[in-house]
DNA sequence: ACTTACGAAACATTATAAGTTACATAAAAA
DNA sequence: TTTTTATGTAACTTATAATGTTTCGTAAGT
């Protein structure tokens, strides 16, 4: 039988019902990345991955295991030794955010999920069905604006006409 | 100094270069309650938290858990003792995709995050307000759709005219 | 040779939905 | 009244993926 500590402040409901944000652990590899390739292009010698992490607020290994994705999509290049570091191979003008975004290969772009999608009842197909078109339209516009915006367009402070909104 | 144990297989690189689809825990909630919601209005007596746990493949408590938020809503109402569950408090008519996924509260949207927003960094900066002007456009659409839909167009299997896209 | 920097493995941390166990409480039935 | 049924809730566990960290190997330049 297993011996439960209780006290004094209620935690569950808290969490369940009261109205907070909640903060799950994002992906900011994305956001990360661009940040980097565009401070790449304004600098002419290679950039160390110590720099990087001093710049993102980040460690050396965290940083190199992110760059070496981009690296096997021929983004960027990497040198060892003295003077070595990562330099970019492609002019920002002919790298998308969308390019950055595929080349990480996230998973899904949203935290909510279907129900098993195997089962038998139509009620859960059509529910899943609603949400999944929803959520796939959106995923298209996601994809679509992502490829309408190259990385020159940030480093001059260009996001975009729908901008202000 | 730690020993580390190395074995044959290699692991990270694995992980981190090869392309296969991650599968991240996702929030289930809404496409559950939205497919408990259904399924209530089809019957005339209240489901007990066991029946739905039973229906959704996981236990009392985590329905007990999430119905709990849309009886703060409205949306549902419960009874204890024998006879006691869960019913139906409104037409399913009057119940959107959004009303319950507002009800759930449920955190961002997307499993892409932006870098520190704080920093000073004008290309950091724009590189996140690039990233947030399309998640917020996307998340407007989201928003949009879900207000489009009513659980009763669910109930029938019809999922929009959108569906077949 | 010495230093620098990437490459990579192994392990730790963090955050959140989901899952689980335990017990209290209320309501209907026996 | 006692028993059974069912919700209410706390506390704890698990699963998952990005992130963080330590350590060692290796290549390249000085």
């Amino acid at each position: 039988m297993k011996h439960y500590l209780f006290h004094e402040n209620s935690a569950y409901t808290m969490q369940t019902l009261m109205p907070h944000q909640k903060k799950m652990r994002k992906d900011s590899r994305l956001s990360r990345m661009l940040h980097v390739l565009v401070h790449m292009h304004h600098q002419q010698h290679p950039a160390t991955s110590e720099q990087i992490a001093q710049m993102l607020h980040t460690n050396p290994v965290v940083v190199r295991r992110t760059m070496a994705i981009l690296k096997t999509q021929g983004y960027v290049s990497s040198g060892k030794g003295h003077g070595g570091g990562w330099t970019l191979c492609k002019p920002l003008a002919e790298i998308s955010l969308l390019d950055i975004h595929k080349s990480l290969k996230e998973g899904s772009l949203f935290t909510i999920g279907l129900t098993d999608e195997h089962n038998q009842c139509p009620i859960e197909q059509a529910v899943n069905a609603a949400i999944d078109d929803v959520l796939q339209e959106a995923e298209r516009l996601v994809l679509q604006r992502f490829g309408e915006v190259t990385l020159d367009q940030l480093a001059s402070g260009f996001t975009g006409p729908a901008s202000g909104d």
